[in-house]
DNA sequence: ATTTGACCTCAACCTCGGTTGAGCTGATGG
DNA sequence: CCATCAGCTCAACCGAGGTTGAGGTCAAAT
């Protein structure tokens, strides 16, 4: 039983209470995630309120945001102490729009590929899922550009 | 000007007509997606039909399928010749019903979090967004078992 | 004769989100 | 005195889906 001050916690706490693996705690240290203090023999101490860093980088994992994208947010979060109420509000309704683009795109992907699915061409030149971004038709008649842009 | 039979095509020409870079195209002949016959200098040789298969392949990464799975549906596709239209309308339904189950998948988390914006507990044993399949309150009080299942 | 272009193979490298293992320290208990 | 545990660092590895580069072959053009 560690006579920690109580609002310190050893990283063997924090995987209890969290349950992500040391491996993944050192990992988001390493960027920039979450921070410690060191105790005397080197060990991290975590200040309790790094506990609700911890949970959004759980919920993030849930949400399939990248941990880049995760780092970006927190850099609008308190260090020394929890984020609050309104920060929390603040990071889940970015999170929430990044989920409806996505709903979004897959909605019209659903689109396209139910037109397609009655025509089934596949044409190179002329399908709209074989060619996303089609500019097709501004330039005239014969073979047009496939996945890259046209050089400049 | 290759006086290839006109049901062959060589990779110069695939590349030019699908955008495939070769080194994709290596690694999906390696993954077994495509094959091709060889020249008499050990170059490939692609049957005509090969550009339907690299079309399907297009379309699955579109989809964000994984190649796995392409591969998967590639095992029901005629080898000797290009598929059908009945080929494609069953792997483009096939494709549709992973797309419905992503955005369904999606639905659900938008629901969970704006359910949560609201509360913002982000508490360990309570939330929802923290505990996905949660099984929680069948287990009584107390810590409640993260992330994996419990030991056998 | 040689240069160019198209093609080949094989091995190494990249990102992302970590995991695994080797080898170390420091505190505690018997 | 020594074992054990909790923790540390650092390097290597995984899978997905390729890309990049070195070095070799072959045929056509100069």
């Amino acid at each position: 039983m560690p006579a920690r001050p109580d609002d310190h916690l050893t990283i063997g706490e924090v995987i209890r209470r969290t349950g992500v693996p040391a491996s993944a705690l050192h990992f988001y240290e390493r960027k920039g995630l979450i921070f410690s203090e060191r105790g005397s023999g080197n060990q991290r101490i975590f200040p309790r309120h790094m506990l609700r860093r911890i949970s959004l980088i759980i919920v993030a994992k849930r949400l399939d945001i990248r941990l880049s994208d995760v780092a970006e947010v927190f850099t609008t979060l308190p260090t020394d102490r929890a984020p609050t109420h309104k920060d929390w509000q603040r990071v889940s309704r970015i999170w929430k729009k990044q989920l409806e683009e996505r709903r979004r795109a897959i909605e019209n992907l659903e689109q396209e590929l139910t037109g397609c699915i009655g025509c089934g061409c596949l044409s190179m030149k002329a399908c709209l899922l074989l060619n996303p971004d089609d500019a097709l038709g501004g330039r005239g008649p014969g073979p047009v550009r496939l996945q890259s842009a046209p050089p400049p």
